[in-house]
DNA sequence: ATCGGCTCGCGCAA
DNA sequence: TGCGCGAAGCCGAT
């Protein structure tokens, strides 16, 4: 670690030029946190600081709390609500003050605060979904001359650097990210508050601390089914749970498509909330498995074919499939999110996947069910169920089964948009890590063909892969999945 | 148990 | 212009 690690200019987009106004006096400096709920490893952050450095100001950092974002409830707001509350404590040992602005109006609220304060600069994190997008718009419009910067602390390589278009799949987004690492995947400094910090008890009008309890009651109401979430929120949960992670590593090749076994990394809420960077948990991972990352990528196609006929793998080709993982798919989902603006309906499915779906429109579906009956987990297939309720109880499925899952809504429902719309419904209502470009891309994948090559031709799916119960079955102890998740199929007690 | 075919198009080699 | 190959599969032949 270095203290003097100026960020990369590479890493940050001007989004609007501002204008200096000669009557404005700037009281400070705001980092307008979206979606990097941390303080340790947050290029936008560290941005902001080095923005308020050089401007001699105090830095605020401030956080639009809706109740309502993206269909989530009570288990996002939740999880969210105690992050921001660890976010507040860390910054305090910096002396950075945090302010939330609650509600519906939460954006305008900040925007008539940033124009009291005569705010010239704002740093935001980049989020690709169209909604950040909007507010970005809104603010320009109310603040025109406001300078806002956006910082990409989410992906290693930052989302413009690694492509300037929609890319195809895994194999043409590969070879680019790997040959920017060695420029990106560097470790971080570390934080120091801006020498002006302690001017902050001069800002007028004053920052005001959160009042949690205020905002825990504007939040969603809680459901029976919110309260069975036992997931740890915060920074420092982010960082137990990477340890953990870390101790069965070496397992990780082997174990994570086994629904019945805990193999996952279960870092995507914290992932998704940015409580934790990816680039802190690639550090990790390459450091603990004592190999250089050109090393473990050689290592990724050596460890899928060990995988294929289950043999023992070694840490480093476990560590080379995570980071294919964390690293070339994530970035990739957010690269699909960046450059297509229908990443959540037919219109971005590729051309082959709407002609092939089209084509099958009018095809018989074996079964049809609503919403309800999908969200209850009342199909006639427990496995599918079983996958449901695992969401509805815990905030997660299990990633293999989400493939099954998408793509069985696209089987049993009359249309290809409607499949799409309620996957999304789903699991942005129910996962923790819901409302990510991760989501959106899996059920685009599952249903739509992102990413994917055509398969051969058959009823409802066209050429987009099909997947079948019989593959679960061979894969993984299926009884053993639906035993711990839909036990007795037909009751419904949870709703 | 294992294998080829299914089916499309990007990206690179030529 | 040709060709290899790919986000996690299925199916039927052997």
């Amino acid at each position: 670690m270095t203290n003097i690690t100026k960020t990369d200019k590479r890493r940050q987009r001007v989004l609007q030029a501002g204008a200096a106004v000669a009557s404005a006096q700037p009281q400070v400096v705001v980092y307008w946190m979206t979606r990097e709920m941390r303080v340790q490893d947050n290029w936008s952050l560290l941005t902001a600081i080095e923005v308020a450095q050089e401007q001699q100001l105090p830095l605020v950092v401030m956080y639009n709390l809706k109740s309502e974002y993206l269909g989530g409830g009570a288990r996002q707001y939740r999880f969210k609500l105690e992050g921001l509350q660890s976010v507040e404590v860390a910054l305090h040992k910096h002396h950075i003050p945090l302010m939330v602005t609650a509600g519906d109006d939460a954006e305008a609220d900040m925007a008539t605060l940033l124009k009291k304060w005569d705010v010239q600069t704002v740093v935001v994190d980049c989020n690709p979904l169209k909604i950040q997008r909007q507010w970005n718009v809104a603010l320009m419009k109310a603040l025109p001359n406001l300078s806002l910067i956006e910082v990409d602390a989410h992906n290693i390589v930052p989302v413009w650097e690694t492509s300037d278009k929609q890319e195809w799949a895994a194999r043409t987004i590969r070879p680019k990210i790997h040959k920017r690492l060695p420029d990106f995947l560097t470790d971080f400094p570390e934080v120091h508050s801006p020498k002006q910090q302690r001017l902050i008890a001069d800002v007028h009008p004053q920052p005001h601390a959160p009042k949690w309890k205020t905002l825990e009651k504007a939040g969603p109401k809680p459901h029976a089914i919110d309260a069975e979430i036992a997931v740890a929120s915060g920074e420092s949960a982010a960082h137990k749970q990477l340890e953990v992670f870390i101790e069965r590593l070496k397992e990780y090749g082997i174990d994570r498509n086994d629904p019945t076994i805990d193999g996952q990394s279960d870092l995507s809420p914290y992932l998704h909330y940015g409580m934790i960077a990816p680039q802190r948990v690639a550090l990790s991972v390459i450091a603990v498995s004592g190999a250089s990352v050109n090393r473990l990528f050689d290592a990724r196609a050596n460890a899928a074919s060990r995988e294929k006929q289950s043999k023992q793998m070694s840490l480093a080709d476990s560590a080379a499939a995570f980071l294919e993982e964390l690293i070339v798919r994530r970035e990739l989902s957010d690269n699909y999110c960046f450059y297509q603006p229908h990443y959540d309906s037919f219109a971005g499915f590729p051309e082959w996947a709407q002609q092939t779906l089209n084509a099958h429109r009018t095809d018989q579906r074996e079964y049809l069910y609503t919403l309800k009956e999908f969200e209850q987990g009342k199909t006639h297939d427990p496995a599918w169920n079983a996958a449901q309720l695992q969401m509805v109880r815990t905030g997660k499925m299990h990633g293999y089964m989400r493939m099954y899952w998408a793509k069985k809504i696209l089987e049993w429902t009359k249309d290809p948009e409607q499949a799409q719309k309620w996957a999304i419904v789903l699991n942005d209502r129910y996962s923790l890590d819901g409302r990510d470009p991760n989501g959106y891309v899996g059920i685009a994948w599952s249903i739509g063909g992102v990413h994917d090559r055509p398969w051969f031709d058959r009823e409802v799916f066209g050429t987009v892969r099909f997947m079948a119960q019989s593959g679960l079955k061979k894969k993984f102890d299926l009884e053993a999945y639906i035993a711990q998740w839909a036990p007795g199929i037909t009751s419904g007690t949870l709703f």
